[in-house]
DNA sequence: GCGTGATGTTGAA
DNA sequence: TCAACCTCACGCC
């Protein structure tokens, strides 16, 4: 599930769990015992999100750093808890819910300055545009970055240091909303097609974090729509080619192509998407 | 029971 | 460019 949208609901959902009250902190795995002793009876009183980085701030101790990676999972519940699985790296309770951190790449208790170097090495993130500072709007840094760069969009999309919280989902599906090639280096970019492209991933990813989903198909293309069955797949909602390969676009026709790209699974319109 | 792959990142070669 | 890391569900014996 790990894109930006995901990160940003569990702030979310941390903070109207847990937020304002002391909670048991604990690490069952291990892996995080001395982290979760020096947090276990404090008071959580932020949560934070940018990019896939989550930030759980606690009254005079710091901030938890946790990033999903690939496979790492969240599992929310209502006390009283389950006792917990062997790889349960983190379990927070409160008194009324639980919450199981699974296979992150990053859990660790960190300062206020360390929280600090993870931001200024993050570009913009969509999802916090509204509390943006005005030079930082529109994703301006990251348009800097890309108007340079003779890599293709499709890797400067997931590059978490020009643009952050984009993941593979939102990279293949806002490429295709907007008919642009994967592979057209950064630099013949339009900036009006760049200012289209951020501006969707704000309503996009909102959205994403509203639904708890990444849903991008237009209303002409549901599946109402068109008459065709909703999508069967347990990777998020209706797309028009995340993972769809071979399959014939919903717009042309055309077989959804995919291909590797910097380790990673890359899929695009041929009729669709141009250079 | 074994192999595979996945919405990610890092660090070494 | 590649391997390593974290976990789990699925397909195929």
């Amino acid at each position: 599930m790990p894109e930006g949208h995901t990160i940003h609901r569990l702030a979310a959902d941390h903070f109207e769990r847990f937020g304002g009250r002391p909670v048991r902190a604990a690490s069952p795995q291990g892996r995080f015992a001395d982290g979760a002793a020096l947090v276990d009876g404090r008071v959580l009183d932020r949560a934070e999100a940018h990019g896939k980085h989550l930030f759980l701030g606690f009254e005079g101790t710091g901030w938890i750093h946790v990033h999903l990676g690939l496979f790492g999972t969240y599992v929310f519940g209502d006390t009283p808890a389950p006792p917990p699985t062997a790889t349960v790296r983190l379990r927070l309770t409160g008194d009324a819910s639980y919450a199981d951190l699974r296979g992150p790449t990053a859990c660790a208790l960190i300062t206020d300055a360390e929280k600090d170097a993870i931001h200024r090495r993050l570009g913009p993130d969509p999802l916090r545009e509204a509390t943006a500072p005005e030079e930082e709007r529109g994703g301006e840094r990251a348009w800097l970055r890309i108007s340079r760069s003779r890599t293709s969009i499709a890797a400067l999309l997931m590059d978490q240091k020009v643009i952050a919280g984009v993941g593979n989902v939102y990279r293949a599906e806002v490429l295709f909303r907007h008919g642009i090639d994967p592979y057209r280096p950064g630099r013949e970019l339009t900036r009006a097609e760049w200012d289209a492209i951020w501006t969707d991933l704000v309503v996009l990813m909102r959205e994403g974090v509203r639904n708890n989903r990444i849903d991008t198909v237009r209303p002409e293309h549901t599946p109402e729509a068109m008459g065709r069955p909703p999508r069967v797949d347990d990777h998020g909602g209706e797309v028009y080619v995340y993972r769809r390969a071979p399959q014939p676009c919903h717009v042309c026709g055309d077989e959804i192509r995919t291909a590797g790209l910097a380790a990673r699974n890359l899929f695009w319109c041929p009729g669709c998407q141009t250079r």
